[in-house]
Parts: C-alpha cells; sequence; structure tokens
DNA sequence: CTAAACTTGACCATTTTAGTCAGGTATGTA
DNA sequence: TACATACCTGACTAAAATGGTCAAGTTTAG
C-alpha cells in the first residue's frame, strides 16, 4: 500500500503554486526547478487538475497557472481524485452482481476494508491546501 | 493508493482459520477452496506468517496450520506487517542524509505524509483478528 | 513574428503484482 | 513400510501499473 508519486506531485506543485499565487501566474518550468518534477510529467497532472476546476491556466509569455478556488476550498481528497489517485482496498466492489471472489456473498473481510477506506477519507477531506501552507510555515527551517 | 492482494488474503486467510482453529489444524487446502485463493499463493503467504510467529504448522495428514497467539494479540499491523504490505507515503525516508527530491531540505510536503502514515498505522494497530470475528458474524447474512 | 508557455497524445522502460510450476520433505494412518 | 496428505522452497513469468519521455502542436504577450 502506497501513494503513487502522481498523488505526492500534485499536492506538491499545488502548495508551491499556492505560496505564490497570489502575485502572478506560476508557470510549469518554475515549479519544475523548484520541486525537482520533470516538467513533461507536471504538464501531464495539471491537465487532470485544470479538466477538474482545481487550477486555471493563462497562455502565453508570462503565462502560467493560478489556483481557481480558495487554498481552504482544495482539499486533498479533490486533488487526488483529480490525478485518479484513489483509496482502494477492496477489488470486490466492481463486480457489483456477484460478492468477492466470485462467490455469491461478501468476503469476509468486506466490512474492514470498508472501514479503512472511510478512515482515509476523513484524513483527505479534512485537510486543505490552506492547512498545508500554514504548517509548512511553521514548521520550515 | 491501494492494498494488495497479499495483504487482504493474509487477513481474510487468518479471519478464515481462526473460525475453526479451537477444534483442528486447518489445511491451506480448505483455505483455499473456502476463500478462492490460490494454494500455491497461500502457502507463499503462510510461510511468511509463520516466520512472523503468527501461525504454526503441522505437518503431515490431518496437518494444517494453527494460530499462534490469541485472536486478540493478532494486530492488523502484525499480519500486514508478516506479508510485507507496508504503508509508504513517502520515497524521501529513504536517503537520509540529503532531503526529498535531491534537495538539500525537506520537502514542502513531507509532514503531511509522515501524518498520514500514523492516521493509517493507528488504524491497523487498534483492529485485532478477534475484532474481524465479531463484526463478521454480526453482519452475515 | 517569435519566444514563452500551455496542450495533447503517443510511446516506453522498469518495477511490482499476482500468481504458477516443479520440485522437494515430513508424518499420520492403513 | 508404503502412501497419501499437507507443508516447504525457490525459480519463473505474464500482465498491469508506474513514472516518466518525446513529439508536435496551439495560443498569446510583447
Amino acid at each position: 500500500m502506497k501513494l503513487t508519486s502522481k498523488g505526492r506531485y500534485a499536492v506538491m506543485a499545488l502548495v508551491d503554486l499556492a505560496r505564490f499565487n497570489n502575485i502572478n501566474p506560476v508557470s510549469l518550468r518554475d515549479i519544475s526547478l523548484r520541486q525537482g518534477i520533470s516538467l513533461d510529467y507536471l504538464e501531464q497532472i495539471f491537465s487532470k487538475l485544470k479538466k477538474n476546476e482545481i487550477v486555471k491556466s493563462i497562455r502565453g509569455t508570462q503565462g502560467g497557472y493560478v489556483l481557481n478556488k480558495n487554498p481552504n476550498d482544495i482539499k486533498l481528497t479533490n486533488i487526488f481524485h483529480a490525478v485518479d489517485e484513489k483509496v482502494k482496498t477492496v477489488q470486490c466492489k466492481k463486480e457489483s452482481k456477484r460478492g468477492c471472489n466470485g462467490k455469491a456473498t461478501k468476503c469476509i473481510t468486506h466490512n474492514l476494508w470498508d472501514e479503512l477506506e472511510i478512515h482515509i477519507n476523513t484524513f483527505f477531506e479534512n485537510k486543505s491546501l490552506n492547512d498545508l501552507l500554514n504548517n509548512n510555515k511553521e514548521t520550515r527551517v
């Protein structure tokens, strides 16, 4: 069980973006340099963030990206959802007719995984981009 | 971010085992049939569970596996640890000298991933095999 | 009109996952 | 003692996911 780097990068990039958000659009090139993330990969990620209306793009010279919402209203759960980072514990949910493992009933640990998903998602829903900004200010050396 | 099936199977198999534990050793063959998990794969998993002293094996005809501890003392965290299912959010911890992404400092979201790991691990530490047994009894159809 | 920056989609090497396969070894029972 | 049952071990592998790169655009400020 691990987080993919797509999700990690998305959050890192958005925190970076949020820091400079008030002044100017931020170019992916800058984020790439500051955060050490490949430019091409960032483009894939921001394409998804834009589709999900988390950021807006401004084209042309001096263009870049800006947040499309208040940092307080951007929850981690929104970010992860945008880049297809989902908390998935059970496969069994797919086949709605049959239970898990092709049996007629739910697998004996089904409830557990449901609980776990809720537990993790709760964490993501309560954490906003703004929380991260503050947390980072406090603890930065 | 998802759970691997090795971890899921380990928990499923142990719940199955715990149900019949008081009477006789349970053969992997039976678990395989009841839970729809490949026998060969189960053997890999139980080899690890045994190394971690979660189960004991009894060889020969009528042999099988039994729990090595009270179901109350087997926490999910023990099971996952045994089968190498770990909650991993940050890569950055590996290179202790340098920070994340080869930079000198911690990445700006480092604290977040630490918090998340703790959040998830807490869940696993508080859940025992016994909890699962009871939970399953209540909700089974 | 040109350089900076966004946009899109195809492509790919590596790693992980989720097993299978092919051999064993130990032991209770007939 | 034979043999069936069940554990034991390690090598192997197909398929999927990951973590990107590459190429070829389009848009717009200056």
